[in-house]
DNA sequence: TTCCAAACTTGTAACCATTACAAAATAGGA
DNA sequence: TCCTATTTTGTAATGGTTACAAGTTTGGAA
């Protein structure tokens, strides 16, 4: 079976053309494309394509765990085929996002240093539940 | 001389009430408020203040690198005032933003579940210029 | 295989945060 | 004190994202 087919239904999708295509294109392209880019580059093949769609899919596959948004800078949202966990790097010159290691890992900074990037900002961006929310949910059982 | 003062002064910018005010407000409330909050609440004191100027000017610290623009999720741009860096975290339950440790330090994430929170995501972004990019303005010069 | 309800896609219209702009006010050096 | 560049302000324009409703499709049930 189709390996996205596979994904699909694994989290309970419905198989549609347009879920598949966008999900076939961020698997083969990691260039983090925003949402124009994805729209753009899949109307050529599938001119009924509609950005609304686009914007839905993206919204949905995130939702699922198969995609995840970078939101690295403040003018548009970035889309990358989740696989394992990793961080990226923007350059502010040519706005190109790379991936880089996959590990939160000792001296990550300085090894991004080491492989000549030129560093000028670093965020760290945690989500999840804090404590008072998580007792808050206890409580509520 | 005032704190805010000096800190302007050492950036060539202009002093003027509306830089004060919400430099000190980002000072004394580290709650990471967006634009709507910091206008909202400043408007009390300033009648005059228009959400332009705040616009304007988290613009002109954040260049001056006296603010950092968090852009840690889609919906909204937060405010921090820039001391040491340190990382955040954003409970998606309550939406409030805390502060993490200031080193990018080793077992970053084992740390921050070991103070109780529940970690779905990490993001790690890091902004500068890449080899290629460095590479091309040596050869510029 | 056919049917049907729920889910999905599409296009248009609405929304709203951000930016552009021009006029008025201000800062700060001469 | 004066003058010019800079800053502030309010309004209007912009444009990415969302809301909505109609049409289409999916996939399970009969």
């Amino acid at each position: 079976m189709d390996r996205y087919v596979e994904l699909l239904k694994k989290k309970g999708l419905k198989i549609t053309p347009q879920r598949l295509e966008i999900l076939r294109y961020l698997d083969e392209n990691r260039i983090h494309p925003n949402i124009e880019r994805i729209y753009s580059d899949l109307k050529k093949d599938n001119p009924s394509l509609s950005k609304t769609t686009v914007y839905n899919v993206i919204d949905d596959l995130t939702r699922a765990d198969l995609l995840q948004v970078l939101t690295i800078n403040r003018f548009e949202i970035l889309c990358d085929f989740k696989a394992d966990p990793h961080h990226h790097f923007l350059c502010k010159e040519c706005h190109k996002v790379y991936d880089l290691d996959e590990d939160f890992n000792c001296h990550l900074l300085e090894k991004v240093r080491a492989e000549g990037y030129q560093v000028d900002e670093v965020h760290g961006y945690f989500k999840g539940t804090c404590r008072s929310c998580l007792k808050k949910k206890e409580g509520g059982r």
